[in-house]
DNA sequence: AACATATTTGGACACTTGTAAAACTTATAA
DNA sequence: TTATAAGTTTTACAAGTGTCCAAATATGTT
């Protein structure tokens, strides 16, 4: 990314950053990313291409930014001290209720963009990132069996496989029948599991 | 893949074939995969850019050729009618050995591409893709807790998580290790464990 | 309002991409 | 040998990419 985000942006930046994304998330809702140009953004967003290319290295990276927009969210309200058990679990609840609040975009663009897409593991990618971040900094897991590293690891690929499931394949499965998955695939490794 | 590989590939098309690889792999070596230009293979290859494009769609296509040709081997020598556990540590070690038969190629590439790339990610999903075929033909776990498309993906996942750690991020881990790892975080699931 | 500083803009550049159609080369079978 | 089919090469095209620059414009102080 070209744009520095951590300084505070001026007027004029926040509208460009708005306007290239909404562009794009209304993009990706009408056809397959691949298709998506530089030029076609620029066009639908009435910038020149010189400006784009001010904030953004190419469209993936404006894809990333979109990507960032969609998943701060999940950093808000957090809550340390809890046990690993709950943290887990508060985790997934969290990203669950990010993704669905998100549903119809979610299933406007898997219309345009198949499950194996290069799109689509861009997400997934970008959100177990995400998760991996939080339960690196949440969760308290003491042993000397495995690298923490790989558990860690471990827990966010089993909770993005269940999320994924849901909202990209798209499998009828209840916020219940979700949580009682994740307790079988891992709740051996979780303190305070039956 | 523009090129049918199920029909047997005449004399020209052999050559046209190992010599599109076989730059890619040489170029992999040597720079990044995204400053890497269908011009430049053809120029390397001495064959046209049509030519390419009789045999490819783009330069991730024939990058999925190459990892075809990198993994095909792992279809080798099978052995069905074992138990969960066995075909999880066979699957487990035949993967191993692929990936240690390639080691000095795998760590050309990762000097050039950074362990985040697109590259590698693309990497990372064509192996797990394998491994997730072949868990789906071999592994026969009987539960109805969990969907078993849910456990193989799952055990596919821990697997490859080990094997990134490993050949990717080039930690220190023996082989013995590895199994203990894998055991642990999914000895649970797996008949016969202790 | 005026200023120095930063950003935006439009145009130009060299380059890559994927496609299409026609011309050419082979190898093999009739 | 000739016919034929398959693959290969050539050439051209329309479009996209990312970078650069100098002129124009915006921004936040004073």
């Amino acid at each position: 990314m070209k744009y520095d985000l951590s300084k505070k942006p001026t007027r004029g930046a926040q509208r460009t950053l708005e306007s290239f994304s909404k562009t794009m998330f209304n993009l990706l809702a009408k056809k397959s990313f691949e298709n998506i140009s530089v030029n076609e953004i620029c066009e639908i967003s009435n910038f020149p291409r010189a400006t784009f290319y001010n904030y953004f290295d190419d469209k993936y990276d404006l894809l990333n930014y979109c990507w960032h927009l969609l998943s701060s969210q999940i950093y808000l309200n957090e809550q340390p001290n809890e046990t690993s058990e709950k943290s887990l679990a508060t985790l997934f609840d969290r990203t669950y209720y990010l993704l669905s609040s998100h549903n119809e975009l979610l299933s406007a663009i898997l219309k345009n963009n198949p499950l194996d897409s290069s799109l689509i593991s861009n997400f997934s990618a970008y959100l177990k990132r995400v998760i991996q971040e939080v339960f690196h900094e949440y969760l308290h897991f003491d042993n000397n069996e495995v690298p923490i590293e790989l558990v860690v690891d471990h827990f966010s690929n089993t909770v993005m496989l269940i999320l994924e499931a849901i909202f990209l394949k798209r499998q009828p499965i209840t916020l219940e029948e979700a949580h009682k998955y994740l307790n079988f695939l891992l709740g051996h490794l979780v303190e305070g599991s039956q």
